[in-house]
DNA sequence: TGCATATATGAGTATATGCTCATATATTAC
DNA sequence: GTAATATATGAGCATATACTCATATATGCA
C-alpha cells in the first residue's frame, strides 16, 4: 500500500494525508476493544477501581469465564494490567488515553 | 437493569456509577463504527473533505458497493450526511465529537 | 501431599460482520 | 420515452466474534 507524500502547500493544508497500515491497525484494534458492551462495562468498572476477576463477574453479573476471556483480550492490547495477591489477581486499567476515549464517549452519549 | 444512585460522599467520589443500557448501547455502537479499518479510512477522509461515493471508492481503492454499504452504516448512526448534486451524492462528516474521538486515537497511535 | 479457591484456557456453537457480485433505483441529458 | 451515469440494495459466502461448558492450572494452607 503506497503512502502519498504530503505536499507542503497552504492550499493542501492538513488534508489528504493517508493513514499508514500500522496506525490503521492500532486504531481499529483500540476501537474494537471498546465496541463490545461487556468490555465497555469491564473497562469502565476498572477505570473506577481495581477489581479481582470474581469481583468483576459478581458486579457485572457475568460468568467468570466470560470475564477472564475478555480480560485476556484487554490485556493483550495493554489496556489492563494486574497484580497478584495470593490466588487472587487484581486487575486495573493500564491506558489512560483509552480510558479517556471511553469516558468522553460515555459523557457524549448520556448527555444527548 | 437497576441504576445505583451515586452517594455524594468524598470517600465514594465519582466511582461506582453504572452505565444504563441505553448509554451502553450508544457507546458500543459508536465505537463499533470506528472499529473497522474501511470505515476508519472513509471517516478520516470525510473529516478532511466532502466526497462523492465514487471519489471515496477511487481514493481508497474500494468497490463502489463496499463504500455505499459502509456509508449506509455510518449514515444510520448519523456520523455522515450527504447533499445531492445531480446524480452525485456528496458525503461529509456529521458528528464532530466522533471525528474528534477518531483523530485523538490516530494521534495517539501514530505517536507511540 | 491433598484440598480449596481463584483464574485461565480450549472446544463448540450461534450470531455478527464485511466483502463481492448482480441488479435495482434515481437523476440527467438527449 | 431511452441511454448514460451515480448510487443503493439484496443475496451469498467466508470469517470473526462472544458466549458457555468443561477442564486445566496456579496458589495457599492444613
Amino acid at each position: 500500500m503506497e503512502r502519498t507524500e504530503l505536499i507542503s502547500d497552504a492550499a493542501t493544508s492538513l488534508a489528504c494525508e493517508n493513514l499508514d497500515e500500522e496506525t490503521l491497525f492500532m486504531v481499529s484494534q483500540t476501537f474494537k476493544a471498546l465496541s463490545d458492551a461487556t468490555r465497555i462495562r469491564i473497562l469502565y468498572l476498572l477505570s473506577q477501581k481495581e477489581c479481582s476477576v470474581n469481583e468483576i463477574a459478581d458486579e457485572l453479573s457475568l460468568l467468570q469465564s466470560t470475564v477472564s476471556h475478555q480480560l485476556r483480550f484487554l490485556k493483550n492490547l495493554r489496556l489492563v494490567k494486574f497484580r497478584r495477591a495470593g490466588t487472587t489477581l487484581y486487575y486495573s486499567h493500564d491506558d489512560e488515553h483509552v480510558v479517556h476515549l471511553l469516558t468522553q464517549a460515555i459523557h457524549h452519549a448520556s448527555h444527548d
